[in-house]
RNA sequence: GCGCUCAUAGCUCAAUUGGAUAGAGCGUUAGACUACGGAUCUAAAGGUUAGGGGUUCGACUCCCUUUGGGCGCACCA
């Protein structure tokens, strides 16, 4: 248990025992540092409670509390500043010099927790919004530290419409190919008639005709519904361009440490389609209309117009409904998660809302199972609209990457040569790109400004990587593994240690908000302090031997825990940069 | 039209979930080097938290309202 919730737990039942009933009594980082470490806010509430002046209760306290505390004392209306002991700190923080599970406050019931994210469409290119991964990538390791069991899987969008344009405009380009020919007998070409960069270019060309060509677009939703039901030839086609293309979206997800427990797709579960559709109806939960089958979900308490399911189209395909709840009931049947969470952009919120509706309502998924859904804001450019190229075009995430890595790349030591320049050069991009990600709010949209993320100076992933190198070329130099912290007296290294027992609190609050920021933005303030005191004080020259071994016990501490961190965020660090 | 969401320093974002004097980065201005890795550190200036009401000991935070953005609303995903 962490040093700040024991020590809760302390305070509430000493204010318990004082005749103050109280469930959670919160220790709060003080806001002015002059008057103490940490605060008690309790005494304003319960002095409406019981009708005594709020400064009478916080004496009354702070008569009572032991010597884990100094220098406690009382000011404004009753707010009660608290400093702790420098052995209480010290104890504490020595356990975590080599277990960073001493910053964990776990819970005691453990759940399985199934997490959706990344969500390429595979037809498609993936675009800077696809960035966003790193979102469900941190969610899958955070929950995995405290303890959970998260199953992350890709759940690539590989049976829509989209595919169905492809091929359509395959046969535009090769209309003469066996696949197309329904009266075909033979086995089909292992080859795959189109290459990746060419479905680069297949796609946007077939978005922009289906737009003005209505034929057109039929035609590709016909075969779309060709693949779904298993049509040979569009079948084994469809099939080539999945494989042809998946490879190139797992390489950028590889490239951004984003580690999918399974690579499952839409397609994975089309073979839950009828059933699903099979239950809902035995549910008596459908009905036809205009010639879609769909199913209502609606409530008499609904403020907002709530449109119904629709599980199959009037041509007979499958939409990201059916898909969606097929993928549901393979999931519960599979893996029997306590939770499921979707990590997808906010726009898509009404649709999964319904989702989860119609599988509650159904009873395909017990209401003792969560089904929730996180969105997150979209990625801008300078302008504050949608990322494009400069030439008006969907930006791509390659794109993004390499533009990064352009920047980054020229700024590594020039003795630094070679495959390790690389390696060390891709590092880095990962380390600015996910940074800077990561530390805005999910829900926010934000801008992406490639100049400022790969700065040589500021909030910026290369900056928290800085600081760990500079840490580990010192630690190399003159540790030895076994110091431990002394209770010295330097201002310098009690903030430090004070924003470490801050730790389990950013840790508690990412994992229940579904937040990577408290962690990004902790990361930073550790850093920032660590930087401070390496500037003020020459460990190397240090002549007290105590202090010396507390300075480089503490660089230690700093080191691992920060280490521990930026791999929550699937930030890897580099030896030298 | 209905609904969701957002509005904080010149710009980009925070604010311990209702706590004291709203904080960082960038930018601007002025500084620190024989530096254990300067991709660092120090300091200054910069705010009526979009406007208006309300709730209470206390509001950026909760409620109402006005204004202004973004987004979504049956056969795309």
């Amino acid at each position: 248990m962490s040093l700040i919730l024991e020590t809760e737990k302390y305070l509430t039942e000493t204010i318990n025992e004082l005749g103050y009933e109280i469930n959670y009594v919160p220790l709060e980082k003080s806001k002015i540092p002059e008057f103490g470490q940490y605060q008690i806010n309790v005494a304003m509430q319960l002095a409406k409670k019981y009708s005594v002046p709020p400064r009478d209760i916080a004496a009354h306290i702070v008569g009572v509390l032991d010597e884990r505390f100094v220098n406690v004392n009382i000011q404004g209306p009753g707010f009660i500043n608290v400093t702790f002991n420098n052995d209480v700190l010290v104890n504490y923080l020595n356990k975590g010099l080599n277990d960073f599970n001493i910053f964990v406050d776990k819970k005691s019931e453990k759940k399985t927790i199934v997490l959706d994210y990344g969500g390429a469409n595979i037809a498609k290119v993936l675009h800077v919004g696809h960035l966003r991964c790193n979102i469900g990538e941190a969610m899958r390791r955070l929950i995995k530290v405290f303890g959970d069991t998260s199953i992350g899987d890709v759940h690539w969008g590989d049976w829509g419409t989209p595919i169905g344009l492809v091929i359509r405009e395959i046969k535009e380009m090769m209309p003469d190919l066996v696949y197309f020919d329904k009266d075909y007998v033979g086995e089909y070409p292992q080859e795959s008639p189109v290459t990746n960069e060419e479905l680069g270019e297949i796609y946007p060309r077939a978005s922009l005709r289906k737009k003005e060509d209505s034929e057109y677009a039929l035609e590709a939703r016909i075969l779309t519904e060709q693949f779904q039901r298993g049509e040979p030839g569009i079948r084994a086609l469809w099939r080539h361009v999945v494989n042809t293309s998946k490879p190139d979206c797992q390489a950028i997800y590889d490239y951004l440490n984003c580690r999918f427990d399974y690579l499952y797709g839409e397609s994975d579960a089309s073979e839950y389609a009828e059933p699903v559709i099979k239950f809902l109806s035995d549910q008596g939960m459908t009905e036809m209309s205009d010639g879609v089958l769909i199913m209502h979900i609606a409530d008499s308490t609904d403020n907002k117009e709530m449109p119904p399911l629709l599980l199959k189209k009037s041509d007979g395909a499958i939409l990201y409904d059916t898909t969606d709840l097929a993928t549901i009931m393979q999931r519960m049947q599979d893996f029997k998660p306590d939770a499921i969470w979707y990590f997808v952009d906010e726009r898509q919120s009404l649709h999964f809302e319904q989702i989860f509706r119609g599988c509650y309502k159904s009873g395909l998924v017990p209401q003792n199972v969560d089904l929730k859904f996180y969105g997150f804001g979209t990625i801008n450019g300078l302008d504050g609209k949608p990322f494009k190229t400069r030439d008006g075009g969907v930006m791509s995430l390659q794109e993004l990457i390499k533009q990064v890595y352009s920047k980054i790349e020229p700024k590594i030591k020039p003795e630094i040569i070679g495959e390790e320049r690389i390696d060390i050069a891709n590092k880095l991009t990962v380390a600015t790109l996910k940074y800077a990600d990561l530390l805005p709010y999910r829900k926010t949209d934000y801008i992406f400004d490639i100049d400022k993320f790969t700065a040589f100076e500021g909030k910026t992933g290369i900056y928290a990587v800085y600081t760990a190198t500079r840490m580990k070329s010192l630690l190399t130099k003159l540790s030895s593994g076994n110091e431990i912290l002394k209770n010295v007296e330097n201002q310098e290294v009690i903030d430090i240690l004070i924003k470490l027992t801050e730790l389990p609190r950013n840790l508690t609050l990412a994992y229940q908000d579904v937040t990577t920021s408290y962690l990004a933005e902790f990361i930073y303030d550790l850093c920032s302090l660590y930087n401070k005191f390496y500037a003020n004080n020459n460990i190397q020259a240090e002549e007290n031997a105590d202090i010396k071994e507390t300075f480089i016990a503490l660089t230690r501490l700093v080191h691992n825990t920060l280490t521990n961190l930026l791999d929550i965020l699937a930030i890897e660090t580099v030896d030298k940069m």
